[in-house]
RNA sequence: CGGAGUGUGGCGCAGCCUGGUAGCGCACCUGGUUUGGGACCAGGGGGUCGAAGGUUCAAAUCCUUUCACUCCGACCA
């Protein structure tokens, strides 16, 4: 394995998965498609869970856990939903397997035939609405607020790591509501959170809005979503909350009676964010040099590097460093002493730089003889010099500082690469240049939404809230413009 | 499912055209010298060459079949 990644500007989608191998956030699984998250990887979800589920529980949301496993029949309940995913599921058939008597292999035992078969869940709407319709009776039951950490399976053609793997683990939200507007603002509300944590927690910047018909969920009213641009200024939906009015209720025959004991359908949201934002902030935030992550997502926000020749050195340094590590800690931050004695310092410099720790303090006798430490970030990847009193303030400052740092150049980033078009031909211009986001004005019609990914192969990322359609046309068929769009090629 | 590519020690590859019994770099182990941007020297261990069949005195190499994975498309969070 060479020591470097592909740099992005000569080929980024290997730069991404290179940086996903040499960063060890991730591995390859056995069976096509799958991903092993590796302990790294793993660290930076934790954070990320975390952080979810800290404000899904202030805004009065529980956990819970529903089945793998879902009854085939329950998925084509919904009309929109089974066309939406019976393509991809995976489907168990057998439930046990047998040593063949005359290969001496491993077979699947043809009596062991399930009566109906069984799907692995590729989202659970369906297995959670055949319990809601158990558990909901009067307009008191409601509102159910519900949350699960899980896996899902999609059989996808093609995969990519923490982008669209056959399996991905994720958040699922769904609750149920006696009425739209609080079922509406549910959905609106979550939106605003994926919006908080995606840029207060991962220093990605997004675009909120609501999807087009063609790209909405399977089964949805409405399709909220937050957008975000990649380094190659692709567009990757990290985030969608769904209304999905009565659909699922009148599927499950899921009733309740109102406060003026009338009977009613319930109201339903469902939302969730997945391992891809992994992916999203590697395309974010990453550059030549590996990953650059966001204090807040970093497994270690600091590496501590003693530079020494002998153990007694290294020994030494520490001990001169010892009360700040210390006072770090007691913080709250997230220190690693890198002490591993048969490395040399440019190796570990460069290691941890790929895998995006935001700040390397630097210690060796140098610095010791002038009550000194050397810091580097790696959002900017200067070095500067901080005498030994400032130390704890300014590493303080700087976490703020690179959090901040990272979503800004995120943010002049995108700002920079959304272009507001007024003819198709200008249109298709950019977008064979890969130039980034279109603004611009759409009739509303499917079909011409159609034309325009077949042609250009953009597809409308999200309708954003804020809507300025005076005198604005249809790129397209020259209508007047129903709504204003953002489009764009997306993962 | 279409197109392309790759399967050779843990990883990355060469060898294949023109058959002669496997090599390089990194990693690993031992010892020593090193350490402010991917250290060096010496010694050492590890591979039925994706699988099956065929041709041949002889196959990583030629032929046939097959499997797997990666990348690019259609589908999708």
């Amino acid at each position: 394995m060479s020591k470097k990644v592909t740099p992005k500007s000569i080929d980024h989608s290997k730069w991404y998965t290179d940086i996903i191998l040499k960063a060890e956030l991730a591995d390859y699984g056995p069976v096509k498609g799958t991903m092993v998250i590796k302990p790294y990887g793993y660290s930076i979800w934790t954070l990320i869970k975390e952080s979810i589920d800290l404000k899904l529980k202030k805004t009065g949301h529980s956990n819970a856990y529903f089945p793998l496993f879902i009854p085939k029949s329950f998925l084509s309940k919904e009309a929109e939903h089974v066309e939406g995913f019976a393509k991809e599921c995976a489907v168990i058939t057998h439930h046990r397997l047998k040593t063949d008597p005359n290969s001496n292999d491993l077979i699947v035992d043809p009596d062991s035939k399930l009566e109906e078969e069984v799907i692995v869940r590729p989202t659970s709407e369906t297995v959670i609405w055949s319990m809601y319709k158990k558990w909901i009776q009067s307009y008191r039951d409601l509102p159910i607020l519900l949350n699960q950490w899980a896996n899902v399976v999609r059989w996808e053609m093609r995969t990519r790591l923490f982008l669209r793997t056959t399996e991905f683990l994720w958040q699922e939200g769904h609750t149920a509501h006696s009425n739209e507007i609080e079922a509406k603002k549910e959905a609106i509300d979550i939106l605003n959170l994926y919006k908080d944590v995606s840029e207060n927690i991962m220093a990605i910047p997004v675009l909120t809005g609501i999807k087009s018909e063609a790209e909405k969920f399977a089964g949805a009213e409405i399709t909220y979503c937050i957008e975000s641009m990649m380094g190659d200024k692709k567009a990757l939906q990290a985030g969608t909350s769904h209304y999905l009015g009565q659909n699922f209720a009148k599927a499950f025959d899921v009733k309740f009676q109102t406060k003026n004991n009338k009977e009613d359908y319930v109201y339903a949201t469902s939302w969730g964010v997945s391992t891809r934002l992994i992916g999203s902030a590697i395309m974010v935030h990453g550059d030549d040099k590996g990953l650059r992550l966001p204090p807040k997502i970093a497994p270690h926000q600091i590496v501590i590097i003693p530079i020494g020749k002998s153990d007694d050195d290294v020994k030494k340094i520490l001990n001169f460093f010892k009360e700040h590590i210390k006072n770090f800690k007691d913080s709250g931050l997230r220190v690693l002493i890198d002490d591993r004695e048969d490395l040399s310092p440019g190796f570990k410099f460069n290691e941890w730089e790929m895998k995006g720790v935001p700040i390397r303090i630097e210690v060796g006798f140098r610095d010791l003889n002038n009550d000194q430490v050397t810091i580097a970030r790696r959002d900017t990847n200067k070095k500067e010099v901080v005498s030994i009193s400032k130390v704890n303030e300014r590493i303080h400052n700087l976490i703020d500082e690179i959090q901040i740092s990272l979503f800004e150049q995120a943010l002049d980033f995108m700002n920079s690469n959304i272009f507001e078009v007024n003819s198709y031909e200008e249109f298709k211009k950019l977008m064979s240049e890969n130039k980034g986001f279109i603004k611009c004005g759409w009739d509303g019609n499917s079909k011409t939404e159609l034309i325009i990914k077949e042609e250009t192969k953009a597809t409308i990322r999200c309708i954003p809230f804020e809507q300025n359609i005076k005198n604005k046309k249809c790129i397209f068929s020259g209508k007047p413009a129903k709504f204003e769009v953002i489009f764009a090629k997306s993962y």
